[in-house]
RNA sequence: CGCGGGGUGGAGCAGUUCGGAAGCUCGUCGGGCUCAUAACCCGAAGGUCGUAGGUUCAAAUCCUACCCCCGCAACCA
């Protein structure tokens, strides 16, 4: 019998910089998937790949001092590396500038415009000449740019848009009819209520603002704008063609089984993307999972304590299934997960060290120290086997049933629920007794055997979500990784084997303060500030300006009369400064690091000939100057010594 | 009234769709055991389920109002 194809993708990285720990989560999150699958008897085809086009890539490349192409090359490389070394087992490593996926992308772009979807339009706004930019009208400060405080002009530039409102009524009847489309369904509502009820609007589908991009063939001012060249990898990765000379890949495995993407991105991959393909006439994904976000910790603890955290550092520290482990353990099926340091090492101690490496560990050793490693079934029972047996069985039906529902994380559990079984056997049965009675040998045999049997059944169903920690337990009880279907019966592990002399330590415990130690002292200064090797921090250079340029500011000593927070905005704070015999009203966004009482009476520095402005609604007559680090900390600027309100600074 | 997510024993979470005895993991405390990685097993303490109303025989769950936290958007002059 052909296996069933089974396609799951996951969105293509960004290739603006190293990917931490959160687009990691993704990748391995899918691999647990597509091995899981490949359990299951499907012929699974899983792609993963980068998106490296866009004014972005284009601005860091020049800052970098690179060209665009050297720029996703290198980054394209880590990305890859950090997946490879995750252990993940994609099928294919799509990169939007393969050659292939550009003419493909044209291609499509070019039949969609011939066949009137796609058509050329304006995109009108304000436009910021100096700027390069534009702005709609929600967006401009005083009516002027926001960038520089220059007048604005409405102004038109050329672009393609394509006709989303065709398509409408028909995505909606899809949703309506495929309610396991969007998953979790309680995103189904938002896309529906938010974006098709009230009407969709067409979308951009083209820029002339930068060129790093797919070039639109017969209109070469333009390039591809993100959705249509980023989400067509899915097609063009198995070999699509619009021209109907599809590869066998893509007759095999498309429509995909799976989409699996951050949920920032559901609204592309559940409108726009269903949409290019009925315009394509193609069939659409089975389903799309927008997963939840990985949480660095709490925002509090973050950076100081070296909280960017990065696969690989991870991966060098914990090992790489630990890392496997805690990402997928931590993230739960709807919401946000968190991981920190504490946490990781609360799992790794609890989780991996205690309940499953010593669970292998003392097993070996038992099955040493009393029949010299050699692991037999004398069919000597007793009813506790029974549940052990039950409880084997019934986890593999448990993690079944998780992963058709794609509950990775409660996959997991249930593996781990086998495991602390086996270990509560241990103490029901009491080898330790049963071996001080020599009469006693053929049961201590038969209770090992047991132990031995739900260990490789455990570490069978670890494969997916763990495989080199699957692999290692295997070997050391000499045992071969079972199929799910063999996982239908309980002692398949051939009497008489042997397993290994010396068990190795699988995961070893770590000590949380040494771990925080440790940290602190490779990523971060940790919460005392370390005196001799602040590192610093350097921000972009300004160009030079010359003395003339300087004069023009003027700097004075103010003292905060009076302020209070402003409605409706999270970070500012409306102070009333009194400057010499003036009173200035000035809005900063400030409220994160100072309340409105503590500002009262402070002596700050102030730009007082700044031209006014307004800031969400309040005008603004100067600005309070600060310091900010890395992290976004501020730090009003004080006079060292008191100086009266007025004074100037220069 | 910008959009969205969330508030459940010390920590992290499940449970809320479709009301029906507050659960899991970790930590703490007490006990057991000694094969094992100071591990394993058992037991206990600990919760006004954000607040205030309402519906109901019955509310963590449904309704109303409010408070707080977190992302994003917009202003961070």
């Amino acid at each position: 019998m052909a296996k069933k194809p089974y396609y799951i993708t996951t969105a293509i990285a960004y290739t603006s910089g190293k990917p931490h720990i959160g687009n990691t989560y993704e990748i391995v999150l899918a691999d647990s998937i597509a091995r899981y699958r490949r359990e299951q008897g499907f012929d699974v085809r899983f792609q993963t790949g980068t998106d490296e086009h866009g004014q972005k890539i284009e601005l860091k490349a020049q800052e970098a001092g690179v060209t665009p192409k050297e720029f996703v090359d290198g980054v394209a490389k880590e990305i890859k590396r950090i997946w490879d070394l995750m252990d993940t087992s994609y099928d294919k490593f799509i990169r939007t500038t393969d050659a292939d996926h550009e003419r493909q992308v044209q291609k499509i772009f070019k039949k969609l415009y011939d066949q009137g979807d796609i058509y050329k339009g304006y995109y009108e706004g304000l436009y910021c000449t100096p700027c390069e930019s534009f702005f709609t009208e929600s967006q401009l400060v005083d009516g002027k740019c926001p960038d520089c405080g220059r007048e604005v002009q409405p102004a038109k530039e050329e672009a393609y848009f394509f006709r989303m409102s065709k398509y409408a009524p028909r995505l909606i009847q899809y949703i309506n009819e495929h309610p396991e489309f969007i998953q979790p369904v309680a995103r189904k509502n938002e896309m529906m209520n938010n974006f098709l009820l009230p009407g969709l609007q067409d979308l951009c589908v083209s820029r002339t603002s930068f060129k790093w991009g797919v070039p639109v063939d017969f209109d070469d001012k333009h390039v591809v704008y993100v959705w249509l060249d980023a989400l067509t990898n899915y097609i063009t990765g198995l070999g699509y063609d619009c021209d109907g000379q599809s590869g066998e890949l893509f007759e095999k495995y498309w429509p995909a089984d799976l989409h699996l993407i951050g949920k920032d991105i559901i609204r592309f991959h559940t409108i726009y993307w269903p949409i290019f393909l009925m315009a394509l006439g193609l069939p659409l994904p089975k389903q799309v999972f927008g997963h939840p976000w990985l949480l660095q910790g709490d925002g509090k603890m973050s950076k100081s304590k070296g909280n960017v955290l990065y696969a690989d550092d991870l991966a060098e520290y914990f090992g790489v299934d630990a890392v496997r482990y805690f990402v997928l353990h931590e993230m739960p099926f709807d919401n946000d997960g968190v991981i920190s340091w504490e946490l990781m090492v609360e799992r790794l101690n609890s989780d991996l060290a205690n309940t499953l490496g010593n669970l292998v560990n003392r097993t070996i050793s038992m099955s040493n120290k009393y029949f010299g490693g050699v692991v037999e079934s004398t069919g000597v029972s007793e009813p506790v086997d029974e549940e052990l047996k039950a409880a084997a069985l019934e986890a593999v039906k448990r993690v079944d049933a998780k992963m058709n529902e794609l509950r990775v994380a409660d996959a997991i559990s249930e593996i781990f629920t086998l495991f602390k079984r086996c270990n509560k056997y241990i103490d029901e049965t009491m080898p330790w007794a049963l071996a001080k009675d020599e009469e006693k040998k053929p049961r201590l045999a038969q209770v090992l055997y047991n132990l031995v049997e739900g260990i490789c059944m455990g570490a069978s169903l670890l494969e997916s979500f763990m495989p080199s920690t699957s692999k290692k337990i295997l070997e050391q009880v000499n045992g071969s990784k079972r199929t799910l279907e063999e996982m239908k019966s309980f002692g398949l592990y051939p009497s008489g084997n042997r397993v290994t002399e010396k068990p190795e330590i699988l995961f070893a415990r770590l000590d949380l303060n040494q771990v925080l130690e440790d940290v602190a002292a490779r990523f971060g200064s940790g919460d005392e500030p370390q005196e001799e090797e602040e590192p610093g921090i350097d921000i972009e250079a300004k160009p030079q300006v010359t003395i003339d340029d300087f004069g023009k500011l003027q700097f004075q000593v103010g003292q905060v009369v009076a302020c209070e927070a402003v409605k409706k905005s999270k970070k500012l704070l409306c102070s009333q400064v009194k400057v010499g015999s003036r009173t200035l009203q000035i809005v900063s966004g400030i409220k994160s690091c100072y309340s409105p009482e503590e500002m009262v009476g402070k002596k700050v520095m102030v730009v007082t000939n700044l031209k006014p402005a307004k800031l969400a609604g309040i005008l603004s007559e100067g600005m309070l100057l600060c310091a900010e680090d890395a992290e976004g900390n501020l730090s009003l600027m004080t006079p060292e010594k008191d100086m009266p309100s007025g004074a100037e600074i220069c």
